[in-house]
DNA sequence: ACACTATATAATCATATGCTTATATAAGCA
DNA sequence: TGCTTATATAAGCATATGATTATATAGTGT
């Protein structure tokens, strides 16, 4: 890993406070791995729409992820041009995987797939 | 470096959201090569003795630092006995070096070196 | 055009956060 | 012992945050 990567010390402070949030947090490990649609991190996180749209937006506004509208959903993914992705990338990486959360969602049947 | 120190999500969140604050964040920076006491953040974040202890102690009650007395100062330092100690220093590994808070200090003459 | 689904936004509210002022504690020193 | 300095704690307050409910927007399919 390189940590070369200087991330200024505003900036760092508003990232680690976006991801200083359990939700928003699990969010983008998820992200990591899997593109996710809105009604997904509701079934996963067993929140309210309008709860995780807003977790989602706060992360779209300083650019984390981005969002890509897939036939009738929309699906967020790591923005990975961001800046300061390689910052955000290496704090993920000490995270253990979340993969089980999206494994459930297919066992129940829900995950979306829309190809 | 070793990104394989897995941190629990909960616990890392509550990492973060510490973190996430751009005073906390330049503390824990600057102890990283600095031991500083209470009356030192005080000059360098211009901010009143009480708001800088009360964020010595977010710091402390999560086991980030430890406090020291020395002669009539109490000196803060990064504990690296911490369980997630790695994490954390892969963080701040990627902030910019904050010693020019030091230097202008001792330009002052307010540095405290008690030895 | 109409209904249905997915998502976003707005308004509201309870709780958390970070600061201030006032006060307590505790060590150093005359 | 009493004064001074360094730090911690308590109380109060303004703002931020994260949730909820209600509503708006925008595709999809009939």
């Amino acid at each position: 890993m390189n940590e070369s990567e200087v991330v200024e010390l505003h900036k760092a402070s508003q990232i680690l406070k976006l991801l200083g949030d359990k939700t928003r947090l699990t969010m983008m490990k998820l992200l990591q791995t899997h593109d996710c649609c809105v009604c997904e991190f509701v079934e996963i996180f067993k929140m309210s729409q309008p709860a995780i749209s807003q977790h989602l937006r706060k992360l779209r506004d300083v650019g984390l992820v981005k969002e890509e509208r897939r036939g009738q959903w929309i699906f967020y993914s790591i923005n990975n041009e961001h800046e300061d992705y390689p910052f955000v990338q290496s704090i993920l990486n000490h995270l253990p995987e979340q993969n089980g959360l999206v494994v459930d969602l297919e066992a129940q049947g829900l995950r979306i797939s829309c190809n």
